[in-house]
Order: C-alpha cells, then sequence, then structure tokens
DNA sequence: GCCTGTGAAGCTATTCACAGCT
DNA sequence: AGCTGTGAATAGCTTCACAGGC
C-alpha cells in the first residue's frame, strides 16, 4: 500500500499536471514538478515510481498518462460520495469550494439541526435535517463523512456517521474524535496550524 | 529547537488542558492526555520533555503548570499579531473561529479588493482596502499572514505579504506559494486533506 | 504498583548518488 | 548531456523498556 504522506503528494501532483494540462503542457520533468509541488526531484520520482508509473529520460513524464496513473491510484472508480455535517461559516466555505469540482468525489449531502438550513438548497448542495443522517447516509451510499460542528457536538456527530456506515472522516472540529479502528480519520486543527506559524515565524 | 511535529502536539495538549483546567482538574497523567490527543503515552512524555517540564510519578503532571511551561515554549511574550487576506466564505469562517480567543495571537486586520466588503468590521475585525496592506502589516505590527483567497491571487498576495515583513504565512490557497528561505509557510490543503480520506477510507 | 524520564532500538521518510537510457 | 529509476545511506520520529521515585 502507498504510504500516507505519498498520497498526499499524488494529490499535490495531480492537481498541478491538471494546470499544466489546461495550459497545454505535454511532458514535465521532475525537477519542475518539484519546484511547483515544494518538494525535492527525487521525492518526486520515488513517489510516481510507488504508483508504478514510469517516465522516459529524454522527455519526463507524459502529463496526461501521469493523471491517468494518479487517478487509477488514488480514485474509487465507482466515485465515493461525501456528507457534510454542520452548515456554518466554515461548512458553507467548504460547500462552495467543492462545488461541481470533482464528480467522483462530491459533497452530496449537507446536515444540520437549525431549521433555517435544513430543507434547502446551499450551493448545490441539498440540505437536510439530521436527523435524516441515517437514512440519506444509506440512501446515496456515502462513504465519507466532513465534520464541521461546533466542539461540543463533534464526537456525537462522529458517532452518528460511523453508525451510518462511514469509513472516513474529515475532521475541522478542535477535538479528537474517538471512532472504531476501521475508520480512517483526518484531521484539520486550524489553531494548531496557526501557533505553529507563530512559533516558526519567531524562530527563523 | 523544538521539532515541528511537536510543536503542533504541543498546541493540542494545551488546548486539552485548558479544557481540563476549566473543569477543575488538577492533575494529568500521560496515558490520560494521550487518549484525549491521540498519541502514545510515550510521546506524550517526549514531547513534555522536550519542553524541560517534569511531572511527578504520582500526580502526573500538574494542569496549571503545563499550561504555563507550554505557553512558555510557543508563545510571543509579548504576542504577535495576524493579518487575514481574503475575506470570503473561508475568511468570514476563520475570523468568527478566532474573534476574541487568543489575546497573545488575534487577527487584528483583514483585507480585501472588494469595496463591498473593506473599510468596515467583520466579526469584530477591521478590514482594509488590500491597497493599505503594507502600510497597516507595519502600523500593527503584524508578523504572520493568512492566506484565503482564490488560487489566482495566492502568489501576488503572498508577495505583498512578504514585502510587508511578515515571517509566517498560513497558506489557505490550492498551490505552493514561493517565499524566502526566512518565511516559514504552512500550507492547509483541502482538496488534498479530502482526498487522502478517500483513499484511505477504501483502503481500510 | 504505577508513575515519570530517557537511552537505545526500531521505523518511516527523505535524500544521495550513480548506473542505465536516449 | 541530462534525465529517470533505485539501492544504499541518512535523517527524523516514535516506541520500547526499564531505572528511579514515591
Amino acid at each position: 500500500m502507498i504510504p500516507d504522506k505519498t498520497i498526499g503528494r499524488l494529490s499535490i501532483y495531480r492537481r498541478i499536471l491538471n494546470r499544466l494540462l489546461s495550459e497545454g503542457v505535454k511532458n514535465v520533468f521532475s525537477h519542475q514538478l518539484a519546484v511547483m509541488a515544494g518538494v525535492t526531484p527525487a521525492q518526486v520520482r520515488r513517489d510516481i515510481m510507488s504508483i508504478g508509473y514510469s517516465g522516459n529520460p529524454n522527455r519526463g513524464y507524459g502529463v496526461n498518462d501521469l493523471i491517468e496513473s494518479i487517478g487509477h491510484s488514488l480514485d474509487d472508480p465507482l466515485g465515493q460520495q461525501v456528507a457534510l455535517v454542520g452548515v456554518g461559516n466554515l461548512g458553507r466555505a467548504i460547500l462552495t469550494y467543492f462545488s461541481g469540482r470533482r464528480p467522483r468525489l462530491a459533497i452530496v449531502a449537507a446536515f444540520d439541526n437549525d431549521p433555517k438550513k435544513f430543507d434547502r438548497v446551499i450551493q448545490g448542495c441539498r440540505c437536510y435535517n439530521i436527523e435524516r443522517l441515517d437514512e440519506v447516509v444509506q440512501e446515496l451510499g456515502i462513504t465519507i463523512g466532513a465534520i464541521t460542528v461546533p466542539l461540543g457536538e463533534a464526537q456525537k456527530v462522529a458517532n452518528a456517521l460511523v453508525r451510518a456506515g462511514v469509513k472516513g472522516i474529515l475532521n475541522y472540529a478542535p477535538v479528537r474524535i474517538q471512532v472504531p479502528l476501521n475508520v480512517y480519520v483526518e484531521d484539520i486543527d486550524m489553531t494548531m496550524a496557526l501557533e505553529k506559524v507563530a512559533y516558526f515565524a519567531r524562530k527563523k
């Protein structure tokens, strides 16, 4: 299996490659990709090696082929559905951001407990009463949840998502949620990130 | 110097400790902190060791003392000022989130190029015309920038922040920005995070 | 007995450096 | 000449395991 860190970088390479493709670039060398991704050329070559794609010493990597090869490793051929729970400021930002961007990995349902928010369409995404989570998750075949609720409700929401059968969670709430081992959690901790920047801004 | 990863975890420990403090907890053991932070007890002990704080084999760590000790390592005694550039959905979410939370590390100015947004107060934060970035950053002694503008403007904004003298950048735009070596950048890449979750949700 | 602090071991991730290709 | 692919070396991070303390 491809390691954690490599998966993240492949996702970054793909985004860069898609931009290059739209600019009409046909081939790219590891050192060029490296600059754009902010890593070393050796790292790029190793990562690409790990998905079994091979470049050509003369032309480098074929932009189009590499995009496809990364997709083959990262994407589910059938697509994966995402649910977002918590339609506050952050939730809306994320809905806007992902709206219609990626058909293979789309936020197909949002949930909230506020009647002013559910039963309408927000940023192109249908918003449901959170009480219907179980039902909707199963109906739409959702396997991934994004938690953008306030701290105090995060664990409750995580439990509900797990109960509904979700296998991966993207957690924006500033608490570590407890889930069974077969559920993957990725935390995005904004406070932590800012404090880290603050620390290293001083130490450089 | 304390390593990158440790800084991040210290920030997490501190948040947990503050919650414990508010609940009246006086002491805590490494294994308790470990569960709440989602790491191993040995890791907790190492991290705490790295800031030179010592616990007591009988009572564990003093909650209050440890908070202070972490603060002593992470925080600038004079405080650090943050500027946020880009008052869109995400920018507003972040302003709301940090509003009045941490006096030592506060977002003291927001910037945008949209006249509908600048020259007013948003979420308790004064919003300025982006053309005044240089002036305001220097006047308020800002040393940290958060970039929440669309992809295409991120590099331009980064350049402006660096020119104004900022030493750390929290970048939410999905591009690697190029900055001088003495500026620290932390990227928060939501697309990457979601794709990672999608991948590992399938592979578990 | 159960904790902390920590040297040493073990792992994982990254980079080096060069053979092989075109 | 300048690239890729990759074994080997290195660096960085985490866990083990146990001495020392109460």
